[in-house]
RNA sequence: GCCCUCGUAGCUCAGCGGAUAGAGCAGGAGCCUUCUAAGCUCUUGGCCGCAGGUUCGAGUCCUGCCGAGGGCGCCA
């Protein structure tokens, strides 16, 4: 039972109101009907002010226009022009009751799935083979999973895929230093920092072996068959070690999802060649360009995409570009998502635009570069640890666990066994909200006193309040079901925001913003709490069809949450 | 030097061209014989960086300036 936005229900009626009224078209986005923070309006319209010039006429009489021919009177109390033009509708409480009540029982809240579902390819996450995770993987992999919920439950198909840095100069001197090692079996690599460091220095000081890794190199990308092998056993450990950390972070990507950079190896010469046929190369300096029009650089020149190195090899633009022609020709995508860092955005503007001139990208496609901004620490810099060194992933999770652990004990009556679960979900869904809840393309603060407070606008408070209503849900011996009252204020409050979420997602889903989803079920826990608070459910001296309908919206409630949540990748356990 | 992003309450942040700019934290005052107080209610606190412009209407759009960060050819 699909309803959607109640504000463009609420637009289709005054677009036909000013149809009727005044013989204008207009759409129902073009309506302008918002959410209200008037005292008794739920929403507001403010298309007479803007369509008064162009009809000629002042923008009072459009405003009267409207409601004199508003057909809504199933829907919305007899609205009235306020102000300049405004026109302030009130629900009606038997429409508000009705559309509650059939929220109960529907798998999609309301919310509509797309009309014509996309084809996207969503690049997220990106570690490097033989390195281990660290701080700067975090935004990715959270913002790329939110994106990759969201847009599926929306009703797309979305191809999630990991660019890992698994190819290029370094892995030289990655497999000779294995080699070297005598590797065999689990043996060597498993502590992978400290063996890429070990390789690294042994690079550095020994000219020897820095000879024997360019050549490995060269036998790499020969495709030898031994050095492939062993290539192999790097990605392989690398890959193990990745997705255990996805598991501890929750995120879904999977091996099969791996795109590494070496997958688009064989695809780079057939893509220079295809370039330089359409005539968009340019010899500089011994490499091979590309040069998009718009962009330039300090001198004012035009600014290159390098897609051949003078030496031969290939950059990341050769990479990017094959990337781009790969999702959209071979596998017909017709959205590329790539959810890289704020830095990169020119990069990725360049790619865009030369992907257009190869023609790999048409009119029927879009490419999207979801950027976001840098973590930072308490002293306004980029985050680090006090010995300089980037903060490790794993480290910086199990410190979150850990102390959430530490509150859970505090206030928990849980067994200790759930309450490790429980501690687990609040320090990880504390890390993934206080980065979703921030707006993606800002640089955030990374503060624990913060994100693991026990009060304001954090995962717990909307865990809490998910806990809080199972908690009466469980204790109700009945199950939730029959019609929704409304008597109370809080009710009617609960009621409103329950009804928003297909326009919260809606609006999240088009900017590629889980924030504004954040914002959203952050003002339906509070709305709940508040409901919660003023409203017994379970007190002996409710009415039977009170208490029903409490249950009813305390069901809801939860189930919205619990959506809410696990669109942004967060758990939602039933107690606390 | 050019380009991009950002300047909103003491702090951290929302704010879709619309009415008197909102939350959380911190500060102040209250609320647990009642469904989880990780909660609720009330309250203090704003030249929306500055100056122009567009508009019936600007925190939001445009221009300039100031401040912060980032990018600007063979790392990705």
């Amino acid at each position: 039972m699909a309803h959607g936005d109640v504000g463009l229900e609420l637009g289709a009626r005054v677009a036909g109101a000013l149809r009727r009224g005044l013989g204008v078209e207009i759409t129902p986005v073009e309506a302008v009907v918002r959410p209200s923070t008037r005292e008794g309006a739920d929403y507001q319209c403010n298309a007479a002010m803007s369509l008064a010039k162009r009809i000629g006429k002042a923008p009072r009489e459009v405003a009267q226009a409207i409601v004199d021919h508003l057909d809504a009177a199933d829907m919305v109390e007899p609205p009235e022009v306020a102000g300049p033009g405004f026109v302030n509708l009130r629900l009606r409480d038997e429409w508000l009751r009705a559309r509650a009540a059939g929220l109960l029982g529907d798998p999609r809240l309301g919310v509509p799935a797309a009309e014509e579902p996309r084809r996207y390819a969503l690049d997220y996450s990106s570690p490097n083979v033989a390195k281990e995770m660290h701080i700067g993987h975090l935004r990715s992999s959270i913002i790329g999973d939110a994106v990759l919920r969201l847009l599926r439950f929306a009703g797309h198909e979305v191809t999630p895929h990991n660019h890992l840095g698994d190819w290029g100069t370094p892995f030289g001197m990655l497999i000779e230093h294995l080699v070297d090692e005598g590797h065999s079996a689990d043996t060597g690599i498993s502590d992978l920092n400290r063996f890429y460091q070990e390789a690294r220095a042994k690079f550095d000081a020994d000219p020897a072996f820095a000879e024997r890794s360019r050549a490995r190199v060269v036998a790499l990308q020969g495709g030898d068959e031994a050095t492939l092998t062993l290539w192999r056993e790097l990605v392989g450990e690398s890959t193990r070690y990745f997705q255990k950390v996805y598991e501890l972070l929750g995120i879904l990507l999977t091996p099969g999802d791996i795109y590494g950079e070496s997958f688009y190896n064989p695809y780079l010469d057939a893509v220079i060649e295809d370039l330089d046929a359409k005539g968009l190369t340019t010899i500089s300096d011994g490499a091979v360009c590309v040069f998009p029009p718009g962009f330039a650089n300090r001198e004012g020149d035009p600014l290159p995409l390098i897609v051949r190195k003078s030496d031969g090899g290939y950059g990341y633009a050769s990479t990017d570009l094959a990337t781009a022609r790969y999702w959209a020709a071979e596998r017909g995508m017709s959205d590329l998502l790539y959810v890289v860092g704020m830095p990169q955005a020119q990069h990725f503007q360049m790619v865009f635009a030369a992907s257009r001139q190869a023609g790999y990208l048409t009119d029927a496609h879009t490419a999207v570069h979801i950027g976001f901004g840098t973590i930072l620490g308490e002293d306004g810099k980029t985050i680090r640890t006090r010995a300089g060194g980037s903060v490790k992933l794993v480290e910086l999770l199990e410190e979150a666990v850990q102390q959430a652990a530490k509150t859970v004990a505090e206030r928990s009556s849980l067994d200790s066994d759930r309450q490790v679960e429980v501690a687990r979900a609040v320090g990880i869904g504390a890390v993934k909200y206080a980065d979703l809840s921030n707006d993606r393309e800002k640089d955030y603060v990374f503060t624990w006193s913060r994100m693991l407070a026990k009060e304001g606008n954090t995962s717990v408070y909307l865990q809490y309040a998910n806990a809080r209503a199972h908690s009466v849900l469980r204790k109700a011996g009945q199950e939730p079901a029959g019609e929704v009252l409304i008597t109370e204020p809080a009710e009617r409050a609960l009621v409103l925001k329950l009804l928003q979420l297909p326009a919260a997602l809606a609006a999240t889903v088009e900017a590629y913003a889980p924030h504004k989803l954040c914002a959203y079920l952050y003002e339906a826990a509070t709305a709940f709490t508040a409901f919660y608070d003023t409203c017994p459910v379970l007190r002996s001296d409710v009415p039977a069809e009170t208490r029903a309908s409490r249950l009813v919206l305390t069901k809801v409630t939860s189930d919205v949450l619990t959506l809410g949540l696990d669109l942004l990748g967060i758990a939602a356990p039933h107690e606390l």
